[in-house]
DNA sequence: TATTTGTAAGTAAATAATCATTTACTTACT
DNA sequence: AGTAAGTAAATGATTATTTACTTACAAATA
């Protein structure tokens, strides 16, 4: 039996994200896919059942997936407020800014109803969401370190201005010169953290 | 001379609105939204030079105008800077609770290629972002009430978590009970202040 | 006042391109 | 030698846009 060619399931799936971030997710064709990657259209439907496959499973597993496990790197549950949410920050900041095409669609997740839908039922079979964010923001809410919202109005006060000064980031890069640093980054994070503590 | 009918016009803009929002932007076509308002597609094209046109003159005009409308009412640069924060929060939260089809696509402003090359260039054209908001933050920071960052960077602390818990607001509209009210969104309002202030 | 007329608004149906997906076949490995 | 992986080319549906025609009205004419 002929084996599977894992550069063809990897070249999909680099080059869909590319096309998307690109030219935007209605302008991905399988065919202009396939073209791009080399391949037959038929070898895209030999790894996925239809289009719509391909782009949920493009959207959790390289998007989700994998900026969860980056944005989780080196966290602890138990760490103090401050210096987890920089943790938080900066890991998410270090992975988009090396994977703008995962940024993109991750962005797409938020207006397209069909990523819209697989992104609320990940979340939700996962217990909302990233589990040890949410324990580590419990513990603070426990031990009256910051003031005590929903866990999803949290988020929207913790991370929106990270996603939004990320967009800023790949504006800028664009510009002559750059306004997002490590350095702004950090301030700005701090402002989010002041507004959290009680 | 014929004159135009201006329902038909009003049409097609609320019907695609309501498509995008419905359907998302992917799944617009000319043919649907003609069948769905009642009209010939030629009619469009009285109306649009294609559909490129169409979109950003939705965009523009419906979603971003109106929006930059409604969230200015009431509002003076020199007011009070918890004060103002809180009516433009207050003036958006109002706007958008009726205008789901415009938040939609306001999203998709985000994600899509197209809308967003038609939003930098709104923005770059009438001076970045909303005048009246510009001087407002100007004016606190040489007042030394506000941190100074660019501006761009106070946008992003400022309101992209209102932006976030518009989102929650229309998903939880889905659910057994809103989390998003207006008391709720006053408290957070108050943290990001706080988190703004010197 | 009544009727004609010019013209942009509007329509139904066609066009050509492009789309997701499949068919019929070939290849490469166990 | 058997079989899943892969290909090139086709299929039928759908797309944005256009063609060829009709309608409704304001102003000109009688």
């Amino acid at each position: 039996m002929r084996p599977k060619n894992l550069e063809k399931e990897e070249a999909i799936r680099t080059i869909a994200l590319q096309i998307i971030a690109e030219e935007g997710l209605e302008n991905l064709t399988m065919q202009k896919l396939a073209k791009a990657a080399n391949i037959s259209p038929r070898t895209i439907y030999i790894k996925y059942d239809n289009k719509e496959d391909l782009l949920v499973k493009l959207f959790i597993e390289e998007v989700l997936s994998a900026y969860e496990q980056a944005v989780l790197k080196d966290f602890q549950f138990d760490m103090d407020f401050s210096e987890g949410i920089k943790k938080l920050w900066l890991n998410g900041f270090a992975y988009f800014k090396n994977n703008r095409h995962a940024f993109v669609l991750m962005q797409y997740g938020k207006s397209s109803p069909l990523l819209n839908k697989a992104y609320q039922q990940k979340s939700i079979k996962q217990g909302d969401f990233f589990g040890p964010i949410m324990r580590f923001l419990e513990h603070h809410v426990v031990a009256g370190t910051i003031r005590n919202f929903h866990h999803d109005i949290q988020r929207a006060l913790l991370f929106s201005p990270l996603i939004d000064l990320m967009s800023e980031y790949f504006d800028y890069q664009e510009r002559p010169e750059q306004i997002i640093t490590e350095e702004t980054l950090l301030q700005c994070c701090d402002a989010v953290i002041k507004g959290m503590l009680k």
